[in-house]
DNA sequence: AAGCCAAAGACTGTCGACACTTTTGGGTCG
DNA sequence: CGACCCAAAAGTGTCGACAGTCTTTGGCTT
């Protein structure tokens, strides 16, 4: 049984639960999954007419798509599904580095031995884990569980505002990854055990470093792979 | 003469030049200022009668001063001027410390003798600053400057969706700075100084290092300095 | 005088409409 | 056959309106 953590709630919403919550939580699935292609043009009059609202809580969404990365705004004012390229994805990478190396830091100060069960759980799940989204799910939920750990509520905001961007990013090349011929649970997991040893240790500074080391090592190859895809 | 860097866009109207944007810019000063206080209700049409526009962009901008923590919509829907309190100054801290670390480190791997120059030119304005306001100001546009030179998009637009609210919390302190006496030009010239000779090594990690303790640094007389102000 | 209830006022969420701008598609001309 | 131009279609930015809900005020009761 894999552990769940708390929904995401865009910040937008946190206390407006409107319509263009379920409009931003449908199209943000429909992005990251590829349902809505790289350079698909969102229309407010299309869009309303696909949910049946007006343009309002659309045109609201759609700001809120675009603070998360997923969509932008063109400069005649129309709105086009994003497309991210390698440069996006070391951007990411960066982005990701700077607040998961604060809040494993933060993190490890508050550890508590109920966290390292908390884990233990999902890394059993990911040992298991039959598919390819079933394990980046369980990827992100522990990496999320480490931000709420860390126990700052703007380091946690500023983080989930890019959390769309990278999924979509680990979405696009599950989409492709037939070709690619390796053993992603067992190296998955033996990463995150060594990251548990750190957040477990004691040791803010090693907890931020691993971390950090952590994650540009699982995001090394994305330029690689990248390279390939753009070849083909 | 003080340099100058390019006027803040918040990312709501990077392409989006509309009432909104006007709105966002007033209202934030205002509320950076103090002249809109903490607490303070913001109803739309009241704004909207204010700036003589209809409820959208009113509505739209403080989604955007949401974004940027200067508001906070309530259970009701209702927005107010956030009030902000020792442990958001703590959290603002951390967040600029992952944020800048990453920009230094990013900023050195790029620094030319032209960046040097910039920033001697921002130390001769901080050491002849008259007032408070005018060496916070040099101050922030110093931090702005590495974080261009980060050349990272998403590290420097999560850097200032934060901005907003450090930017308040400095306008306050200064506020009631008159019963703290130091002087704070000296001191923060050496730091900064000190900063500039990290970024100028040639050693990312020192400069992420340094920037990370001058934040810590810089802000350390924060809760203190807040709890004189409640006790006050 | 203090407390409570009801009515009035105010605000949010949502909607449809309109003007202006951009895109598109067809037809014309070189 | 391709480039160009113009009209129609579509889209954005903005506005005013309305229903439902929360807040405040004013009066009434104890």
């Amino acid at each position: 049984m894999a552990p769940t953590l708390t929904s995401r709630i865009p910040s937008i919403s946190r206390a407006r639960r409107n319509l263009a919550f379920e409009v931003v939580s449908s199209l943000r699935s429909e992005i990251i999954l590829g349902k809505l292609e790289p350079g698909v043009s969102l229309s407010e009059p299309v869009l309303a007419k696909k949910f049946g609202f007006s343009r309002a809580p659309i045109r609201e969404a759609l700001i809120e798509l675009e603070r998360e990365g997923l969509v932008e705004f063109q400069a005649t004012g129309r709105t086009r599904v994003r497309l991210l390229v390698e440069s996006d994805f070391l951007e990411i990478r960066d982005a990701r580095v700077a607040l998961e190396s604060m809040g494993a830091r933060r993190a490890a100060a508050r550890w508590t031995t109920g966290d390292t069960a908390w884990i233990e759980v999902n890394l059993e799940a990911q040992a298991n884990a039959s598919t390819l989204a079933e394990l980046s799910r369980l990827d992100i939920d522990l990496h999320e569980y480490v931000m709420l750990r860390g126990d700052n509520k703007r380091v946690l905001a500023l983080w989930q505002s890019i959390r769309g961007q990278f999924e979509m990013c680990l979405a696009k090349l599950h989409r492709n990854q037939q070709s690619l011929a390796f053993e992603p649970r067992q190296i998955t997991v033996n990463a995150h055990r060594r990251l548990l040893g750190a957040l477990a240790s004691g040791s803010p500074e090693k907890a931020a470093q691993t971390m950090a080391a952590h994650i540009e090592n699982s995001m090394e190859w994305v330029p690689i792979y990248n390279r390939v895809l753009e070849a083909a």
